[in-house]
DNA sequence: GTGGTCTAGACCACC
DNA sequence: GTGGTCTAGACCACA
């Protein structure tokens, strides 16, 4: 996992989990690892860790039970898969739409792949 | 123009200005504004200008002529369409793609508008 | 460290990063000091500092780790080496040379040291 | 005649002049053009030529006579060779000594060129 | 007039 | 704590 990208990193392992929760890697009720495992884990900051959990705790992704550890909430998969959905198509596909427009890329020339 | 976003307001100066270009309203060998006037109109420090055209000089999209201003780049155009159509290519693109399959989005949905 | 010379402060800074780098003081992935810690040693603005390392950074003699710092890149030396021998033979030995032929220096003069 | 480098445009010009004196082009006593006809030649601003011809003035390798133009000084060539030929000896050379001991160049590499 | 460099000091997101 | 961006204002060499 690299990290160069201008994403900020607590967001690029929110992502990485967000993909398991849909891909079901990660069911419901399924306990995710520690913070400071993780952090190990990924070779980075545990604070970075716990800002990916508590972002993925305000958007009721998972729940945390105190003293055990965070869970995935019941219902995680379609929050995610909604909101993420919502976003993408309100945000990123005019943009890209633009972005294709200037640079003279029809949606032939995309469809294609 | 106002600077909304989380991108960098130098940036997204050079965004305009690689618009401008690519539309066609700065042909080749056109001088740009100088950097003081340039920020005035814009109500930003010249040090932000500044370092709008200093990242411009430094992917060949404008040359300075010294103790003249700043002119754009023979070929300019064609630089700056290839140079991001490669990158929204090779790196935008299978993003789009991964997170559409993630989230179930056909082609056909996006292919509609 | 006095700054004498005509040269830019930020590029005398990198010279002698560099000087160190070469001279196996910094080795690779070795951690050169925070922009405001460097800035403060050496009594210039902090932005002076993030001028040299964001110029080293675009030759790929060192990279950042987010939130961490700056670290010498694998393979800086060579890198740092080659581009200065490559600059050195094609662009200052003709100059050089020219300069003592219209002198009228002979090699033999020069070699004497 | 480029104007790329980092060298000021007005010094570079004396170069050009200098080479020529030396060269035996342009001997004591000649003519050389006026400002507003060498910097139409050369296609730069007459301001620049002019800061040419004072700054050569002032080591005496031309002079000026009033309303009819800038001539070539006696004893010019001399002048400037041993001028040039002391700056070089004791400003470039122990530079060049120093960036090739930095850079591992032995003077036998340099020798064979 | 032009760019280029620098200082002082601030604010921000991120680790 | 880290870098990164920005403002305000200054000074300089150069054209």
């Amino acid at each position: 996992m690299d990290f160069n990208e201008h994403k900020p990193i607590y967001l690029q392992i929110s992502d990485t989990i967000c993909e398991k929760i849909i891909e079901g890697v990660l069911p419901s009720e399924e306990r995710i690892p520690s913070v400071r495992e993780y952090a190990s884990t990924l070779g980075v900051n545990p604070n970075t860790v716990f800002r990916t959990y508590e972002y993925l705790e305000s958007i009721d992704a998972i729940y945390n039970k105190r003293g055990v550890g965070f869970f995935v909430s019941h219902g995680a998969k379609e929050k995610i898969i909604s909101l993420q959905k919502l976003q993408f198509m309100e945000k990123e596909v005019p943009a890209i739409l633009k972005k294709m427009e200037l640079l003279g890329i029809t949606p032939k020339e995309l469809f294609d792949l």
